[in-house]
RNA sequence: GCCCCGUUCGUCUAUCGGUUAGGACGCCAGGUUUUCAACCUGGAAAGAGGGGUUCGAUUCCCCUACGGGGUACCA
């Protein structure tokens, strides 16, 4: 059995939907499960609304969540001369018809036939005519009168559409250009597409365009057509429901990772397997854990499986993607200082955030200088008392050797002399080192700030200097 | 209107005729705790409705309801 190929074939008309986006992502991991070839088509033949910037949104989208494609980006719209000779040869062959029938002839025949409660399917009376007029005509494909189409479909099984819902459909325009339906057909048999996986919306079109490959005698491919997502309400996904586009994501801080994850989970199912690698995705991926019901988009989901991919995350790569994610969201990217900050504080600030933002502002106590300018609950805990005891418990951390262990029987017995516990000491002390309430552990951040930074943030806050929220 | 598809906890889902219908997210209660997060324990929570087939239906068939899609010289 030969590599699987598979496309993506999205129209440029906007950014990468997060529906395109999980499309992508099957075809994705379908073909490089098993050392196949994932394409990539944009379907430009409605140049009106094509723009070169949905385009580029297009890639960035799928750049952003590592879904490298196979090959040249193809642009349907070049191949419009393929697609007419296709019709042609269709025509040469008697598969098909000039049909001169007008749009308002054919309107009028549909309004005719929704009044009378007939089938509104166009019947053009010049499919067996010879009596050709000199005028221009559309190329419409002789559909099969009886008997039915079976699309096999991988996802929703065998769907049985009686040839008798087929029309005649327009293969040319009368001004020569090809229709949707003959492109996709011509376009993945050419690039030899071997299994079409889309959406759930094009599943009676494929009878449609399955006429088209008997008609050649091509190979039908594999069919798979996925269900949509929905919003939260479980009506179709709509601006009312929040981010569309896949990047935007990316904008508020979601790791590639993990929305990779839930976006191949939404849909799609291995056992009882939530959390997963790419690797695990690509060998486990297959048609048959592919449900058959539309999925409501969630964002408490996205968000746990966001927070488990950040804390499995390597350091590193983790750096790369946050600067990666200020440049998207549009922040000033971090300083050279900044940057070591944070692959210091990575093992201590990764465990604890579902998103970058949440990453980053547990990270403040490395990102920000001195003199350290508290916020508002910061502040709280920085009251007359605690300034006093913080300026007296300097002294204790001065000589002291610079380990937890050691760090924290200092402050343990610091506390205990004062007939206090430690609990009480950790606010001032979060709040004296990192201007916030909310931090890592205290000791984590006295071992990566160090112990000339940490005395000098303490002595700040315990001389009130920088102290002005 | 006609055609096609779908329907298991709030959500994502497992189950491929026989299970106390499982897991995850979220939620609730308790625990742990140095804030947040995490973590531990426990809990509430589902087969749309109605007919069949069968010894036995969530699972197979039919009807209804609801939801989605298609029905273009759009893609």
């Amino acid at each position: 059995m030969s590599s699987p190929v598979t496309r993506f074939a999205p129209s440029p008309t906007g950014f990468l939907h997060i529906g395109g986006a999980r499309t992508a992502l099957f075809n994705w991991l379908y073909a490089r499960g098993r050392g196949g070839q994932f394409l990539l088509r944009i379907e430009d033949t409605d140049r009106a609304r094509s723009t070169p910037e949905a385009t580029q949104a297009i890639l960035d989208g799928m750049a952003w969540l590592r879904l490298d494609h196979d090959g040249e980006v193809v642009s349907q719209a070049a191949n419009a001369p393929r697609h007419a000779e296709v019709a042609r040869q269709l025509l040469a062959e008697g598969k098909a018809y000039k049909c001169f029938s007008t749009q308002e002839e054919i309107a009028a025949f549909r309004e005719a036939a929704r009044a009378a409660g007939q089938s509104t399917l166009f019947k053009s009376p010049w499919r067996d005519r010879t009596d050709h007029p000199d005028a221009p005509y559309a190329i419409r494909i002789k559909a099969p009168q009886d008997g039915q189409t079976v699309i096999r479909d991988e996802v929703q099984g065998d769907v049985t559409v009686q040839n008798s819902q087929l029309d005649d459909m327009i293969l040319l325009r009368s001004d020569g250009t090809p229709v949707y339906m003959l492109a996709v057909v011509v376009d993945d048999h050419d690039m030899g597409v071997t299994h079409v996986i889309r959406g759930d919306d094009h599943l009676n079109n494929a009878a449609r365009q399955q006429m088209v490959y008997d008609a050649m005698g091509w190979d039908v491919p594999v069919w798979a057509h996925i269900p949509l997502i929905h919003g939260a309400d479980g009506k179709k996904l709509s601006k009312r429901h929040g981010a569309l586009g896949a990047q935007e994501y990316q904008v508020m801080g979601y790791p590639a990772a993990g929305m990779r994850n839930y976006l191949a989970r939404l849909g799609w199912s291995h056992g009882d397997h939530e959390f997963f690698t790419d690797a695990q995705a690509r060998d486990w991926f297959d048609l048959g854990g592919i449900g058959k019901s539309p999925a409501r988009f969630d964002t408490a989901k996205l968000e746990n499986l966001s927070g488990q991919h950040i804390a499995a995350g390597e350091d590193a790569a983790l750096q790369h993607e946050i600067e990666a994610y200020l440049a998207a969201a549009d922040q000033p990217p971090l300083t050279p200082a900044q940057r070591a900050g944070l692959i210091a504080a990575m093992p201590h600030v990764k465990e604890r955030a579902k998103t970058f933002p949440e990453l980053l502002e547990k990270a403040h106590f490395v990102l920000c200088e001195r003199p350290i300018t508290p916020d508002a609950k910061a502040a709280k805990a920085l009251d007359a008392v605690s300034v006093s005891i913080l300026a007296e418990l300097t002294p204790h951390l001065q000589t002291v050797s610079w380990s937890r262990d050691a760090l924290e029987a200092v402050l343990n017995d610091f506390a205990a002399a004062k007939g206090t516990k430690f609990g009480k000491l950790a606010g001032p002390l979060r709040a004296a080192l990192a201007g916030r309430a909310v931090t890592p552990s205290v000791f984590d951040m006295m071992l990566v700030l160090g112990r000339e930074e940490s005395l000098a943030r303490l002595t700040d806050a315990a001389e009130g200097t920088g102290n002005a929220p």
